[in-house]
DNA sequence: AACGTATATCCGATAAAGCGTATATACGAA
DNA sequence: TTCGTATATACGCTTTATCGGATATACGTT
């Protein structure tokens, strides 16, 4: 992982949130995503498939629904990045979490933090 | 400092090897960073400025010249983010910091590494 | 003061990123 | 097969970032 790549990825709004999100949750799915960052579905899509392409994200379909995680092949040095950022930034991403939990229908699996 | 400053901040080029290197360094002036990095003084001097203004780099002053280092009020998430980037990713910045340690006639100050 | 070196800033041009809308694809249920 | 939901992609447009080159400022030396 080239880190200059890895940091562009994280330098817009609807990607960070989304990888932050994602490191909290688990893996989320685009319409949790959508719903929680008040942002269109082909945005959070396009934004999505750019952090697959490069290396950030692993996408796994069940049903119609395509869950994102943290890549596990991502580098240790990135990973930690990625939770140091997370925990000592919580305020940041607080109103979406929010937003995620309060959320009706949604789809069911077997970990989900809230 | 928010986040997503600092990382559109590391998402440039420029910025993100200027950075890697005056962690390694401690402190860099401008001319050492625009033959190490091999860009032009203008280039690299915006550059700087940006960080500065977000609040990344301190400059000080010595004389004709400038001296940049990573700002000690930088929250330490950032920092360990920087230090982590910097230890893991040493091929990143290895032909850099080779340039620099190559140049003849560096301005002279307390500590410097190479 | 005049000059040389180091650094910063300005300006116009170019390139890159991001966006909204429309549309395509994939899956499950009826 | 038809419909509804979830997701992805394509296209044209707007905004933002970056750049090179010229110029301005600051400091030290003579």
């Amino acid at each position: 992982m080239n880190p200059l790549v890895f940091y562009k990825c994280l330098a817009d709004d609807t990607r960070l949130k989304s990888v932050l999100l994602i490191h909290w949750e688990g893996e989320l799915c685009v319409c949790e995503l959508t719903e929680a960052l008040e942002v269109s579905q082909p945005k959070v899509s396009r934004h999505l498939a750019q952090l697959r392409e490069c290396g950030l994200l692993k996408d796994r379909r069940e049903g119609q629904w395509i869950y994102y995680q943290v890549s596990p092949s991502l580098p240790a040095w990135a990973q930690t990045v990625i939770g140091t950022t997370a925990e000592e930034n919580q305020d940041f991403i607080n109103p979406h979490y929010q937003r995620l939990c309060n959320m009706g229908d949604r789809p069911e699996r077997k970990e989900q933090c809230c």
